[in-house]
DNA sequence: CGTCGACTTGACTAAAATCAAACCCGGTGG
DNA sequence: CCACCGGGTTTGATTTTAGTCAAGTCGACG
């Protein structure tokens, strides 16, 4: 236990060289030691069915998550009492960050699914960083990285054309699901359409629609949450507001019925 | 190190004692020495005329700055041309960290007024903090609270009637209004209707009329950029949703003739 | 095979965007 | 002093869009 153990190395890197905490562990030059510290914090794969709560508003910032297995949302319920999706967290994803401002959480997580989350209590994360130059270095920026979720959150929701925030929604998903390493042209989805509808500002039956009307224009084809990316650049182009030249007016086709 | 030094003390807190850096500064026990340090670090009081720009898309992360005087707002400009507003600053605000996440900026720092920054070059910051934990706790707390105001606008835009988006602007712009030592119930808004239109994700034309209709409900009094504050409590509801039960309808008074 | 929940579709309505005109106000110059 | 700008703002009329309500369909599962 005492000795400098490369494995603990390989070990780390097995269990978490696909979580988005790799660039918080491996670039960091953290030697054997640290490593074993740093490793010591993890609490790996606690498993939390569907449904269940990790953390909820107002309670104390104890840790930060990554999702390691199924996906969850962050959630507001608004004073009228609609609740507001926040975020959506994808396997090997990090979240629970919002909490550091505060001291408080603002949101509320939930598995969308039964899954499995991997676990670092903030204060020992921040009191090795503070140790570590290096690490400390890393957890800004995934602090950052996790606001520039946020930012792009507003992009979607500043967007007029319900048609462009879905279309936009759909390209973050597929980018998102490339990063971790999965098909980006024909994945599952993980939540519901009302969902979506919540994270987008939008109503369910608008979501459905723009749904069947990308797949009327022949850029997605969908199958409840089934979605297969036909025409990337279309897609792309609708989610820019179709800005005038490269996707010509006689693509839309006359409607069904 | 050992040498108490009331003065710099003294002279630090009076010239960033307005500042929401002092966050920064005063309760985190640095000592003289460090205190001298970190006031080295910034760089007072340069002065940015009216529309002048502090940062733009995919300038490398440089400095964090504070508005001394006078308001900014940082936009970005989407790809069909039209421009979104991120987020207004006021006197003592923070803003420029958004490129902590990619190591660039990912929007664009303009002056509403003529105005002063002060200026904190970031890497400078980081390192410092990266010696004193008690400065690194500050910093973490200062980025979290400065994706607080994301998490606000994302509330903002959540919200699907216009008057409610108004009335939660007004609000907050209020609340931050008195947070800075301001009166909360009668101030002069720093940017134009097109502006709050653009942060709103609304029409100018939408704003404008929102802001009459909550005259005429003798929410507010309203004469071009010079809001009053009349009936906070009518204001709060009206954000909330009009949720039914604790608002006698009875409290909405006659519009004056 | 029936049931339930999630999703889709349709008809209608409400709300905000758009287009267009007027207004207010501070500044300028006759 | 007053006429005349010009920008920012307000107001009005109309159109477009998404929301709402309601009915249907699909698909998984017991």
């Amino acid at each position: 236990m005492s000795q400098p153990i490369p494995l603990d190395l390989a070990r780390l890197r097995r269990t978490c060289s696909e979580c988005s905490l790799r660039a918080l562990c491996l670039p960091a030059g953290v030697d054997a030691d640290d490593l074993r510290r740093l490793e010591s914090v993890v609490q790996r794969r606690k498993p939390y069915p569907r449904g269940s709560v990790l953390f909820r508003v107002g309670d104390p910032l104890g840790s930060v998550y990554v999702a390691s297995e199924g996906s969850y949302k962050t959630v507001v319920v608004n004073p009228a009492g609609e609740e507001h999706v926040l975020g959506f967290h994808l396997p090997g994803e990090l979240f629970g960050l919002d909490a550091v401002g505060s001291g408080r959480h603002r949101c509320e997580a939930v598995a969308l699914s039964d899954a499995y989350v991997c676990e670092l209590p903030f204060a020992h994360l921040a009191e090795i960083a503070s140790r570590l130059p290096s690490l400390q270095h890393q957890l800004l920026r995934i602090i950052g990285q996790s606001a520039d979720l946020d930012h792009d959150h507003v992009d979607v929701l500043s967007r007029r054309q319900a048609g462009e925030r879905i279309a936009l929604f759909l390209l973050s998903i597929s980018e998102r699901l490339r990063r971790i390493g999965r098909p980006a042209d024909e994945f599952q989805l993980p939540m519901s359409r009302d969902e979506i509808a919540r994270y987008l500002g939008l109503a369910l039956e608008t979501v459905s629609r723009g749904f069947t009307r990308l797949q009327d224009d022949g850029m997605i084809e969908v199958r409840g949450r089934r979605i297969v990316i036909l025409d990337r650049h279309a897609l792309q182009a609708m989610a820019d507001g179709c800005l005038g030249g490269d996707l010509p007016p006689q693509r839309r086709q006359n409607q069904p019925g």
